[in-house]
RNA sequence: UGGGCUAUCGCCAAGCGGUAAGGCACAGGACUUUGACUCCUGCAUUCGCUGGUUCAAAUCCAGCUAGCCCAGCCA
């Protein structure tokens, strides 16, 4: 029995290692684990609220939040809010909705850094009676000469060797306000002649007189990161400390603190690859001047990556999850193609959202043999693929609307939607025959002449002859009028992100709006973040910020595909 | 020219000495009341380069090369 089940649990695991491989953390995770260096893992997402979050954070928070529920673990919020002269609360609200939003669980367990500087205080005096740490009067400037190059050791400051005494009646003096801010901060005193510039005697507290968001004006001296995350860290039980690349040299740093301090379950700190999207903007002073300039719609604009503007896209948690999934994790460089996060929301949306008749670029469709004033409720599922969703009426008439691209005068090769003499579908209706059409003045078509044969309506089983080409439609007496907006990459790296002189080589139609866009009447109660399929055009959802019941604004989250080439 | 890290298909990414997973993209084909979806099929004799060890190397060793990060009292 029980070895039954040890062979059973064994081939299991086989076929799921085999379908989706530990990535180099989790590896890590299995050792410390196996090695009994931890047994309950613990991981958190520390961000400094000094701006909204953005696809990237949206990675970290996953990785952090996946481990912790993989392995049975905790995964805590933290704010990282150790430099006042950064930080807003503004940013703290949204960035909690943003975790929160993206499926970072952290149930009760929100943290500010700011919340244990009295802890930072007390080690920092810890490393002062060690002769760890010292009061440094250099100005910035001489630190920075102090410090070395590159490729040369720094030297000692002329304060290294004051006595702990000293010391502490100085680094005490600074909490009480004596100095002034910049004129003396607290060093630790490791090597300056390191070939890790971390390591050369690093700043781990300043003097800031300046109101810090959550402490008031309680504190006039704040920890720098370096001394300060390895003891937030610490002190919640953080196992395993997940950061990105850049914070690899600190790596020695964070470990010394760890050690210095004396921490009984000294968190690890593993870094990983930040991930980078192509055709997208993440550079803050770039977005910061699009949004100056008016050139988007704010910082959710919806061409844009941050949390709040995919999520005003109509992006959903569940794609963004599924995304960095397949995106993996790794300690590689790597930007990925903007098409692997289209194939997953649209992976999302497919079997769960209706798929309705909406026409973007309309031209009029006259049934010439059909009933003057007739309506008539044709049925037609929510969901091809997914009968649960059921169906739905859609109102038909004498007159409807066609995407203008459906009908051309004179065909191209392969085309094979209206022209005339030809027969498509109109779908979840009846065959139409293009019998005629009407230009304006310059020649542009006004409307199409079609009849129809009443004997294939749809459902009723008519299989006589078949047509090549469906299309759809929306009756005109009875279509809700809409605004749509059309939303390319707002770059693309194939042309060049960049011009010659450093300004964005912004794609021109990176947004289009068209106002006179008809949608069938049963998207009336829907209310954003709504979100549909418009049969053969794409997915869309109701605008956050600008939709209305009177006026109903679309965004196109994102296309279909489409392997139809004119020029094939 | 100091230190750290990385290099496997167009893009991600497995692989951990036994003879190159998977996904996205792309290309064919089948099906189709979405030119969608789905389903088939194809897509690295080769793992940055050069040597070496070995019966056997993407995996080990050596030497190169390229890219990224670091000289905040930012995080």
């Amino acid at each position: 029995m029980e070895n039954k089940n040890s062979i059973e649990d064994n081939h299991n695991e086989t076929e799921v290692k085999e379908i989706v491989s530990k990535n180099f953390i989790e590896m890590i995770i299995d050792k410390d684990l196996e090695e009994g260096k931890v047994k309950n893992i613990v991981t958190r997402f520390p961000p400094e609220p000094n701006g909204y979050l953005h696809i990237g954070h949206a990675k970290s928070i996953l990785i952090n939040y996946g481990l912790a529920k993989k392995y049975g673990g905790k995964f805590n919020m933290r704010f990282d809010d150790t430099n006042p002269t950064k930080e807003k609360t503004e940013f703290v609200d949204s960035i909690i909705k943003d975790v929160k939003w993206v499926g970072g669980d952290f149930e009760d367990r929100l943290f500010f850094a700011s919340d244990y500087f009295d802890q930072m205080y007390e080690a920092a005096i810890k490393l002062i009676k060690k002769g760890k740490a010292f009061v440094c009067d250099l100005t910035a400037d001489e630190i920075k000469e102090y410090r070395g190059t590159l490729t040369e050791p720094g030297k000692n400051s002329p304060y290294r060797d004051r006595s702990i005494e000293e010391n502490l009646q100085l680094f005490e003096d600074m909490r009480e306000g004596k100095f002034a801010d910049g004129s003396k901060v607290l060093r630790a005193k490791i090597d300056m002649a390191s070939p890790n510039i971390n390591m050369r005697d690093p700043v781990i507290y300043r003097v800031a007189t300046i109101s810090h968001h959550n402490t008031g004006d309680k504190w006039c001296i704040y920890p720098m990161y370096d001394f300060a995350h390895p003891i937030e860290d610490a002190i919640e039980g953080i196992t395993h400390s997940i950061c990105t690349l850049e914070f690899e040299d600190h790596r020695p740093l964070y470990d010394w603190v760890v050690r210095e301090l004396e921490y009984e379950c000294p968190p690890k700190q593993i870094e990983f690859a930040k991930m980078y999207l192509t055709n997208v903007i993440t550079g803050k002073r770039y977005i910061k001047r699009l949004v100056e300039d008016g050139i988007v719609d704010g910082w959710d604009d919806p061409r844009l990556v941050s949390i709040s503007a995919l999520r005003r896209r109509g992006f959903t948690p569940q794609s963004i999850q599924m995304f960095m999934e397949l995106c993996g994790v790794s300690k590689s460089q790597s930007s990925v193609d903007y098409a692997m996060l289209e194939y997953c929301i649209r992976e999302d949306l497919k079997l769960k959202k209706p798929r309705i008749m909406a026409v973007l670029d309309p031209v009029k469709l006259v049934i010439t043999n059909y009933p003057q004033g007739q309506i008539e409720y044709l049925d037609a599922p929510n969901n091809q693929e997914n009968e649960e969703m059921g169906s739905r009426k859609v109102p038909f008439g004498r007159v409807l609307y066609i995407e203008r691209d459906d009908f051309m005068i004179e065909p191209a090769k392969k085309y094979f939607r209206l022209y005339p003499g030809n027969e498509v579908r109109l779908m979840n209706a009846y065959f139409v025959t293009c019998q005629d059409f009407v230009t304006d003045e310059n020649g542009n078509v006004t409307e199409v002449h079609c009849t129809y044969d009443p004997e294939t309506k749809s459902g009723s089983g008519f299989n006589g002859r078949k047509v090549k080409g469906t299309i759809h439609w929306v009756a005109a007496d009875t279509a809700v009028k809409a605004e749509v907006r059309l939303y390319e990459n707002i770059v693309d790296e194939a042309k060049g992100v960049y011009n010659e002189d450093g300004s964005l080589n912004l794609n021109p139609n990176s947004i289009k709006v068209i106002n006179e866009c008809y949608v069938e009447p049963s998207i009336s109660g829907a209310v954003a973040p709504d979100s549909f399929q418009f049969l053969r055009q794409g997915f869309f959802c109701l605008d956050i910020k600008d939709s209305t019941s009177e006026k109903p604004v679309f965004n196109r989250i994102v296309s279909l595909k489409s392997s139809y080439n004119p020029n094939k």
